[in-house]
Formats: structure tokens, sequence, C-alpha cells
DNA sequence: AGTTTATATGAATATTTGTTCATATATTCA
DNA sequence: TGAATATATGAACAAATATTCATATAAACT
């Protein structure tokens, strides 16, 4: 065991524990950047919860609306628009007016496979 | 639009508005059951955090004890422990003891495949 | 123009979550 | 056997989150 010399973040000197140095360094050199790490969890992050999991789910085999998609799931239709606007936020839904009634769909192929995986995953 | 009569949850009747019903059908008929969706959500949900997925990342190219994850991290031990203990409650890291070390490594093949679909979505 | 329908949004609240701190366990070394 | 090392765990707290309710917007129909 050796104790590294380091900086904290906040600029201080501080010591920090380490077994392995040389796997701590390959690990920080083999990472993707901080940016990259935020936008992959918040992926992961929003089909991390069963409603919208459902949500994406459905809309990988059809377009609906959100008053169907309330039903669906039984949640109230706000509760459902609040969540719709997260994926939009995300860029992983899109959606279309035809009249009153707004169309949501996929509008992310890496998010299709991951539920693809997923579902791979649960059927074994 | 329609309303279609049904029972809400706690038993009572209620009424649901639904624009598609055919849909709402379809959605439902080709839903997982609600268990796999737990399981389902569970894993992108544990992915959905910055820290932990750090975590995975580096546990996918070399196996790693505590302490060294600790300092990669910039988290105190005990964060990381508690972190590594909902991997493992979820079956998706093992960990072997080496005298006083435990090393600790990925064990679902799964996890893997959805880490390497979201690195090639950010590598776009 | 006014009403109805479909969806969106802001604020509030209750729940969940991540981290910290103190402490416990388990192995090694002296 | 006793001290040191590595990790685990429970409780507590602050921060983030999901849902609800009330209200706003936007298109369609009368």
């Amino acid at each position: 065991m050796s104790l590294v010399k380091t900086k904290c973040l906040d600029g201080e000197d501080c010591q920090v524990r380490v077994i392995h140095l040389d796997r701590v360094e390959q690990a920080c050199r083999e990472t993707v950047s901080e940016k990259e790490i935020d936008r992959l969890s918040s992926i992961y992050k929003i089909l991390g919860d069963p409603s919208r999991l459902k949500i994406v789910m459905a809309l990988k085999n059809v377009e609906m609306c959100v008053c169907d998609l309330a039903a669906f799931l039984g949640l109230t239709e706000s509760a459902v628009s609040h969540q719709l606007r997260r994926f939009r936020d995300l860029a992983l839904v899109k959606n279309r007016r035809d009249g009153q009634v707004i169309y949501y769909s996929l509008d992310d192929e890496h998010v299709a496979e991951l539920l693809n995986i997923g579902l791979e995953h649960v059927s074994e």
C-alpha cells in the first residue's frame, strides 16, 4: 500500500491511499471525458425507472400520444407529459403534431439497441 | 376519443381517456412482465450515476479493489463500498479475496454490452 | 369568437438517493 | 495475542426526483 500525494478538487494538498497505482493510472488513461460520462449516465438513468422504461419500450414499436401512454401506464397524462419532456430534453424521442394530437416516437437508435440488449438479458 | 371503463389499482371503477385503443392494447400485449421491467430498470438505473458508471467502466477492463477505485474516482472508500454492494446485490459484479485485499470485477456480459453500446453512442 | 380537446408547465410535496461519519468485521503481520 | 490494514455496514442528512394539482397554451370544431 502507498500514500500518494495529490491535489484535491478544492486545490488543497491531500493524500490518497492506493494499493495498485498502475491500475489506477490505467483506469484514468482509459476513461472517457467527464462530459461523456455525464451524457451517458443520464441516458442510462432515464431508462432506470419502470414507468419510463415502459414508455420507451412502447414507443420502440409504435407511435403513441400522451393520452394513450397514460392509459397504458396507469399514470396521469400530466405525469407522462413530464417524463416525455425529459426524453425530449435528451433528444431520445421526437414528436409530430397531427391536429390536436401529438405523436411521440423513439429518436435514437442507440437507445433502441440498449433496450434490445436489456430484453435479451431478461429473456434468459 | 373515447372513455374506457376500467378498474383502478385500488379496485374502484374509473374511466380512462383513450384515443387509439388498438395501440394501447398492442402496447399491453407486447410489454414484458412487471417483474422483468423491474429487473431491467434497476440495471439501467444503477448505470445511471456518473460515479457508478465510472466504476463499471473501470471494472470492465481491470480487476480493482475498493481503495484503488476510491482513488480513481475521488470518493471515500466507504462511498465506493456502498455502491459496490448495490452492484453485488444485482449480481453485476463479483469479488474475490486475496489476503486483505478484495478484488472486484464485472460479472455480467449484458452489462458489458450495454456499456459498449453506450460508448459507441458518445463517440459520434 | 367561444368552447372543447390535447398537451405542457410551474410550484409544491413526499419519496428516493448518494455520501458522510462512526463503527464493525475479517485478515495479516509482529 | 494484539495492532494494523482493508473493507463493510447502519444511521443520518442533504440533495435530487416523481408525481400531483392548478393553470396555461394551442389547435379544432361550432
